[in-house]
DNA sequence: CGTTTTGTTGACTCCTATCAATAAAGGTGG
DNA sequence: CCACCTTTATTGATAGGAGTCAACAAAACG
């Protein structure tokens, strides 16, 4: 049952257009893995020995300093690859943030599978290209935004990954209402921001009747266009 | 005279490892192009019309708001892919930030020359992967790091990425001392400052004896151990 | 329930941005 | 080559936003 076959992501991640015969061979290769909060998948800087495909749950890439400064690199979601193929070390750790299940490869044996489909590299192209791209866009927040701007962006893009679910919405469904995977803590983290200013523009939206916070984790956005314009 | 096999960059670009009969057919569909310093080679969030190859030159990749608040994402030294291959526009502007000669191609042609040739997506692949690592390193800068430490990391990693014009130098060799082909406030741009907070930064370094700066435009590392001490 | 963890709020500090004035380079044309 | 003008960089004074330190509140957990 834990076969390529039957995987829900099998239609989404990078293993799509594969052909029967060349998932038996990647089934072969990968397994699952299911992971608790907080669990550490790969430590920053290792040697890298290991890429993934999440299939459930949220995790999150973290580089940080000697001094414990950290940040949040990135956040990856259902169908997202994780890890380091072709390159000697992972420079970031990889933690999970909710319970999770990934499908885990030995680098050596997926980067070798790689080489041999050219249909799998482009799709990992693809999706690096992507990722590049959001990256990029996350420097004009960490380098000119304000906090308050950071946030609201923060919250209009977690709506639009979070998918609910219910597979009934549409594919670019945004979510009015859902359930931060993240503590204060880690949302400052992403944000380049400490954990008392994320908790005041917390406040301050809400007093303003942008969101309602109606439990520590869960956020509605109750006037998305503002949270728009207090974005930048 | 123009084409790959002259090319300066030609073992070392995504181009390499391309067959003689190969690189025939990449010459014809791309073309040279010379830039002078200032000029704009893609706008942001312009259709994806175009790619190239840097040859020669530093240009910078640049995300703004409409504001005007600019924060730089990405610079490209020779060797260097630019452009969003794959995608429907490309999400940052591009510029010459020196007089540069880049070998441009209509993003059409390389997309389906690319397709039918695995090993340069595999060498435009781990070009990205490389891309996002160093893009991911940028964020713990822009999100945690101070003013002093961003310069100062910041001029480490430039005097790494600037080659000395004669080749005989290691591969890795670092510059002591070097150009920048970068104004103050191009500067603060990528780190995320204001003009006048580089201004300070320099002058502080250059008070305390880490580096001296023999006219506006050059740097030298005078003691390479204290600067990498204050890059955190 | 008591204990621990996580989040909120307040008071205060500090770093960087902002505003403003010079100073130094760099270009241009006589 | 030099005066003039423009652009770029430096420096100072001040303000403001986010960080820090600290107390408290509220969940979460056993």
């Amino acid at each position: 049952m834990d076969s390529c076959q039957t995987c829900v992501i099998r239609n989404r991640a990078i293993c799509s257009e594969l052909e029967f015969s060349e998932l038996e061979v990647l089934n072969a290769i990968g397994h699952r893995r299911q992971l608790v909060a907080g669990e550490q998948l790969i430590w920053e800087g290792e040697d890298a020995v290991l890429v993934a495909n999440v299939i459930e749950g949220v995790l999150k890439l973290s580089n940080s300093m000697e001094d414990g400064r950290e940040q949040i690199v990135g956040l990856v979601y259902p169908t997202d690859f994780i890890g380091r193929p072709f390159g000697a070390t992972t420079p970031y750790g990889v933690e999970a943030l909710t319970d999770a299940r990934v499908c885990v490869f030995a680098r050596r044996d997926f980067d070798s599978f790689a080489r041999q489909h050219p249909r799998l590299e482009h799709k990992l192209l693809e999706r690096t290209l992507a990722e590049l791209d959001r990256t990029r866009a996350w420097m004009l927040l960490l380098g000119r935004k304000s906090a308050e701007e950071r946030l609201a962006t923060f919250l209009l893009e977690v709506s639009q990954r979070l998918e609910p679910e219910t597979c009934s919405a549409p594919d670019n469904a945004r979510q009015a209402a859902f359930e931060l995977p993240f503590s204060r803590q880690q949302v400052g983290d992403v944000l380049g921001l400490t954990i008392e200013t994320v908790s005041r523009q917390f406040t301050k939206l809400k007093r303003d009747g942008v969101i309602d916070l109606p439990s520590r984790r869960s956020v509605e956005i109750v006037d998305r266009r503002e949270l728009e314009a207090r974005a930048g």
